[in-house]
DNA sequence: CCTTGACCTTCTAGTCACTGGAACCCTTAT
DNA sequence: ATAAGGGTTCCAGTGACTAGAAGGTCAAGG
């Protein structure tokens, strides 16, 4: 199939299809023309890396995934392992974004949000 | 005072200092051998960057709120505009994460991560 | 006077995962 | 013949730095 059925297929743009071929995740075939030809299993490649890139893993993790689900000697723990890592990185990201949610909540519900030049949150960030 | 104090000063590295004069964000003076000579107001001005990028205000917000910061005649309302739609985008960004970390968390409880090539993980990613 | 070491300077390129756009080729329908 | 709607490659830009190379400057010690 051509590479607008792989995108609608797989849910990927385009785009990011052939940047994922460019750095090898995915080689579909070529026809004489030189356009890519997508197999059912580069398209169900490409919605593997849709699925693992929706969830947040970094391209070398998917790279890896990819190489562990096509490899029948895989222990499950290998995939636990870059996942649970991967889970951690979220929590952590997370745990900084809330803290600064929290911090500008607390300047945000304390500006009057006026006419008058005086507000808190500049106040803050000029360290007081 | 040189680059490394005002870096200290301001808890910014270096090389920061120099990428933010690069894009405007500030204009220190030069001695005659062409080191930067930074002014208090300077090493407060970084400062106030460093706050801000630690409440994860993207640059060009920066550049906003330091400027109403010197003016005299802004209106606090201006202020809390921005503030207000860096606090919806942090929003939407924590909401993002904790829904990959609640499906990470499920999938990586489901899987036994032990010698087995079976994995829930894998099996999630494939589209089941 | 020379050297050493710690500063400073600029410039280039790399990060991450795309995304936009230009310039051009191929196919099908009118 | 042409126009629309595919496809192709390649280059540049995003955000906010960061690493590293190559070289200039300065103060102290021998």
């Amino acid at each position: 199939m051509n590479i607008s059925d792989a995108a609608e297929r797989s849910g990927l743009p385009a785009k990011t299809i052939r940047y994922y071929e460019d750095i090898g995740l995915v080689t579909p075939a070529r026809t004489s023309n030189g356009y890519r030809d997508f197999s059912d299993a580069d398209a169900h490649r490409l919605a593997f890396l849709g699925r693992a890139r929706a969830l947040g893993f970094p391209i070398e993790d998917c790279r890896a995934l990819l190489e562990l689900y096509g490899d029948d000697a895989r222990e499950s723990a290998e995939v636990k392992e870059i996942a649970s890592q991967h889970l951690l990185a979220i929590e952590a990201k997370i745990k900084g974004l809330e803290e600064m949610r929290n911090t500008l909540r607390h300047l945000v519900a304390t500006c009057a949000g006026d006419n008058r030049p005086d507000c808190p949150i500049l106040s803050s960030l000029s360290g007081d």
